[in-house]
DNA sequence: CAACATACATACATGCATGTATATGATAGG
DNA sequence: CCTATCATATACATGCATGTATGTATGTTG
């Protein structure tokens, strides 16, 4: 679980005389602000109609502050990946670390999956991040890489989880993690295009009836 | 099934004199490549980054001829829509068409069903005909009555098949028709965006599991 | 074949989002 | 307190996609 080279973006100017604490806890904090607002902005807008006098706006600030803390639009949307990628880790972490018995974990991560299938803004933002690497293609690997880091520490912790219980998934744990997340995420993009053809309480249901089926999974 | 009022684009000019039909045709021969070209353009680049030259380009044409046929990028975008819906209709019709005996038809669709999952222009176009319904409250209501088209359509079919077997659906009709169109982009999304983290098989696999889970359905 | 309409291309106007360069006010150090 | 540097704002330049207005060639009708 290597750190991730921030480097690209955010990198401060090397003046001799380093900044005080309180103003880089200024800035730490104005970063914080820009990358919430282009969250929020990306997931409502697209990357594409997402505009970053928007995003500055959201975060109550002009497009100057934005310049000042990143270089483009890409830069912040990779900037807010890393960030992203980083958080659902740590929040999958959280969780497990609050139990110790396998049962209890399976459990919790059922609760927890069926509560991401609720979340308007992470499908969004997830499906607009797949979409960037499918018609970007000198940026595919990038976006691949972190996708990959997410999936296969889904598919670790679901191997482990049901490793101590004895039992197997049908598809390869990286996979039955991919297709869990895509399943929830299309789920609910269905939901809010028309929530009449699929209501809450049926993708409840076929949630319920797609984890079983991949993490029972006797074929 | 009402024919859809095509009113708002293609409203020709009404000068006295009716074009001749030679004329006619050729205007629908553009109109159709131009439709050709758009359907490709908006799955490669997404409905904000396409570019209306390179649409006009694509089908051979320069942008006098595409505003000689469409008002604007909605109007066309709108126009495929409607297109899209139709077809993919027929092509159902066509396909029971060719069966009498319900078990063959259940097969003919699962086949069906499995080659949908691997158009790439199919699943990016449906994801941004869903995305742009999302975002665009004016237009949501529009797109949303075209998509419910599909899928009661699709729901019907699905419903009258299981019926002619004796068997029933664990939920709705058309819910299960959402949720297996949906669910078959998502696999294919996800396959390109990292195909080691999902695999053909695999993806075949799953597909074949939720098809049967839904369509057979015992709970 | 003459007069006219149609299909499409070309050239121009406009708007808008990005990016850059400069200005301003706040903050820290001497 | 005075100055230098920082964080952010403002103003300006540029590019690019859309949309419109006009031009041109091809086809059509009397």
């Amino acid at each position: 679980m290597n750190i991730p080279s921030i480097a690209s973006s955010a990198r401060r100017k090397n003046t001799a005389t380093l900044a005080t604490s309180r103003q880089q806890a200024r800035t730490a904090a104005t970063r914080r602000k820009l990358l919430l607002a282009a969250e929020q902005t990306f997931a409502r807008d697209g990357y594409e109609a997402a505009r970053l006098e928007d995003i500055a706006a959201r975060a109550g600030y002009t497009r100057g502050a934005f310049y000042a803390n990143f270089d483009s639009k890409e830069d912040i949307f990779f900037a807010l990946l890393e960030q992203w990628v980083a958080q659902r880790i740590s929040e999958v972490d959280v969780l497990l670390g609050r139990h110790d018995n396998p049962q209890q974990r399976l459990r919790a991560l059922r609760e927890h999956y069926a509560q991401i299938a609720q979340d308007r803004r992470l499908a969004l933002l997830s499906l607009e991040f797949k979409l960037f690497a499918v018609r970007h293609p000198e940026a595919h690997a990038r976006l691949r890489a972190r996708q990959r880091g997410l999936r296969s520490c889904g598919g670790d912790i679901l191997r482990r989880v049901m490793r101590s219980l004895g039992r197997s998934l049908p598809i390869s744990s990286v996979a039955a993690a991919t297709a869990l997340g895509a399943f929830s995420h299309a789920m609910l993009l269905e939901h809010l295009v028309d929530s009449s053809s699929l209501s809450d309480a049926e993708i409840r249901h076929l949630l319920g009836l797609f984890f079983d089926a991949v993490v029972v999974g006797e074929r």
